[in-house]
DNA sequence: AGAGTTGTTCAAGC
DNA sequence: AGCTTGAACAACTC
């Protein structure tokens, strides 16, 4: 389910919702939630977003520290609450709501040199207002791999995930079998600065949303891309293709997307 | 029912 | 060293 939208989407609406409030953590599986006893009861005193990792704090220090993976998802639900359905690993109730969350392949909690550690080795985040893409541009402008593996690489910049991913390339115009190190800087800008704003409209809507010009669907989210999973670009009317880079889908228009610095 | 998926890490081999 | 590949894991949808 997620990528880097989701997850800030969450640590906002989280913090909003529990900060100050005392939590009932508790881990109705079981198995995975390392160190969850010891967090039942405290005072959540924030919850925080690293890319797509989300952290939330307690009042005597303690870090649960989560990420949801491919298949992990956050459900938010009213009170009073039903028991838990499906595989849930960690339950976190206030006296006003509450969250489920099932799948994850981390649920741990964490101390500080630990939080350090992940902070160093992801890349920055294109959400956070304290992200340096400076150091995403340095890695990828020496880097003689494809820019579609380089922005998804949470450890070169941090919230893209596939979707985005095919989106950027193709609104960027950038092919995404490019180099890294044949990229201007003027290009990877462009690209830090789409993917901050598309991420952002996801945080905003709750869906993937990468058209330009969306009329405003009442009711239910809907995702809106302009190629991924399609057949026809809505550019040029070019037939799509398909490449698997990092061992994922990723769609382009061999029209619009050039290749550059190929030889 | 079985394939597919908005993710990541690790190990082994080149 | 850097890059690639494959496996493992997770929970749900169609």
């Amino acid at each position: 389910m997620p990528e880097g939208h989701t997850i800030h989407r969450a640590a906002r609406e989280h913090d909003k919702i529990f900060s100050g409030h005392c939590l009932s953590v508790t881990s109705p599986q079981g198995r995975f939630a390392n160190g969850a006893a010891r967090l039942d009861g405290q005072k959540c005193t924030g919850v925080e977003a690293i890319g797509k990792h989300l952290i939330y704090r307690f009042e005597d220090g303690s870090l649960l520290h989560i990420h949801l993976g491919l298949f992990g998802r956050i459900r938010k639900h009213k009170l009073p609450l039903r028991p838990a359905r499906g595989a849930v690993r960690v339950r976190m109730v206030s006296a006003m709501d509450a969250i489920d969350i099932s799948g994850p392949t981390i649920c741990e909690t964490l101390d500080e040199p630990g939080l350090l550690s992940l902070k160093q080795r992801i890349g920055p985040d294109v959400l956070r207002v304290d992200a340096d893409p400076s150091r995403a541009y340095q890695k990828i402008s020496k880097s003689r791999r494809a820019i579609g593996h380089l922005i998804m690489d949470q450890s070169v910049m941090a919230g893209i995930g596939n979707i985005y991913r095919t989106e950027i390339l193709w609104r960027q115009r950038v092919h995404p079998l490019t180099r890294g190190r044949d990229l201007d800087g003027a290009t990877l800008e462009r690209i830090w600065l789409d993917a901050r704003n598309l991420l952002e409209i996801g945080v905003k809507r709750n869906a993937i949303i990468t058209v330009e010009s969306e009329k405003r669907s009442k009711g239910r989210y809907r995702e809106n891309t302009n190629i991924f999973g399609k057949a026809v670009c809505p550019s040029c009317d070019g037939a799509v293709s398909k490449l698997e880079i990092s061992g994922r889908r990723v769609y382009l228009c061999g029209n619009c997307q050039v290749l550059a610095g190929a030889n």
